[in-house]
DNA sequence: TATTATTTTTAGGTAAGACTAAATTATTTT
DNA sequence: AAAATAATTTAGTCTTACCTAAAAATAATA
């Protein structure tokens, strides 16, 4: 298994994307996100977990986690995905809810030498145009304490640091909200029967917005100190 | 076949290639462009033929030429290389011996948002760093009256405008020569035993160097008003 | 705990695209 | 024209990666 298929490095990223928190990564999971029949993945699955040296460790009915093998091939493919964004929106225009499918072509097809040059040409940047964490040459991540905005209550004040979704519509509807990473805010309102919450963007004098869970729980925040 | 493999795309480009001049694309000389077997080209060759529409006319032991669909795809292909290499190029520094690899892969990935993008960058270029022609929007080939090198004789004078192959070292041995586009020359000598040409460097003073068939035939020039 | 419902795996198939070995067809040479 | 050589095609396999339908295992519910 020396050189990974880019139908192999594509369930790589994704296992990483759902072990990030801990557990497995189940079957049906996969499927969905992979857009692929769930027997298929059962049959990828049982490939990377017989590759030499094993990709993932797998026991049946149990799901997936990567091994350190695979581990770093996925970082690998994000780093290069990451890139690729920052690149595409900061050199090439393109805009935020566009850009992920292009490097999603790409991210299996550029050199190292192409990775080199375009995190020299960006200054090595630490973020994506979501505010994913890129990770470095050496393929760590950088750690962030950042919190899903679903689990603050009023009156806590956080700021923007990521927006974890891919849907092109989503992006450009937090776009027009002004959620976007760098924004602060202030959750002024919570409704505990339909976990809306409330939200005041703080540069912005009279400007609020109320936003669902499937919303709130995709919005990466910090926790702004508060008195 | 409403969407062309990266397969099928390298076979149309380099089907393209070897037909330009004329004449049909023998299996062999195919299968050693792509560094395949010959069976293997047969076998794709039928299925291009087989396609609706048909990508290629083909008849047994004859050869293949590219029908306008099949030379429309081509088209589309080598502009988004040639594109690609003088991006490559002008904003990220490569070399113009390591373009091609690259180039070669990312060409079937990209976007037209992709390649109309980096083609305004560039100011739409009409020619690559090896001088090769980019086909327009429109996917009409630049024309030119290039001929090889290899057909001059003392004393007559040209303008270098491209250099026709894709090896490395060639290319990094051409460079040091100065033989590059835009380089203006002057045939000296000819010998009738091995064909090898003296070239006169018209910008320099004394440089001049020996070249053989299998270098001067790779060059392509304009020939210079002579009195 | 027994019965449903859900999830996962197995079994059997398909399509691309490559390979090798053997058979054919074309082209040269004698 | 026959024989030898070179080029091309056919036949039979292989791998990757997907699919559907059926079987099996796990989880949820009565
Ligand atoms: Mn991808
Ligand atoms: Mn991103
Ligand atoms: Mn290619
Ligand atoms: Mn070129």
């Amino acid at each position: 298994m020396d050189i990974l298929s880019r139908n192999i490095q594509d369930y790589l990223k994704h296992i990483y994307a759902l072990t990030e928190d801990g557990g497995a990564a189940s079957t049906t999971d996969l499927a969905a996100r992979l857009g692929v029949a769930p027997a298929s993945v059962t049959g990828m699955i049982q490939r990377l977990a017989n590759a030499a040296p094993p990709l993932v460790e797998y026991r049946k009915h149990q799901g997936v986690r990567l091994t350190p093998h695979g581990e770093k091939a996925a970082l690998e493919v994000i780093r290069h995905h990451r890139l690729l964004e920052t690149y595409l929106v900061t050199m090439l225009g393109y805009s935020w809810d566009t850009v992920h499918e292009e490097a999603c072509r790409l991210e299996h097809v550029i050199s190292e030498e192409f990775e080199s040059k375009i995190a020299a040409v960006l200054g090595h940047p630490t973020h994506d145009p979501h505010g994913e964490p890129i990770p470095n040459e050496a393929l760590e991540m950088p750690a962030d304490q950042a919190l899903p905005l679903s689990a603050l209550r009023p009156p806590q004040k956080a700021l923007i640091l990521r927006v974890r979704t891919e849907n092109p519509a989503l992006l450009r509807h937090l776009e027009q909200l002004g959620l976007v990473p760098g924004t602060k805010i202030q959750v002024v309102g919570y409704s505990s029967f339909d976990q809306n919450l409330t939200i005041h963007i703080t540069q912005a004098r009279n400007l609020q917005h109320v936003i669902g869970f499937s919303i709130s729980s995709q919005i990466y925040v910090a926790l702004q100190s508060f008195p």
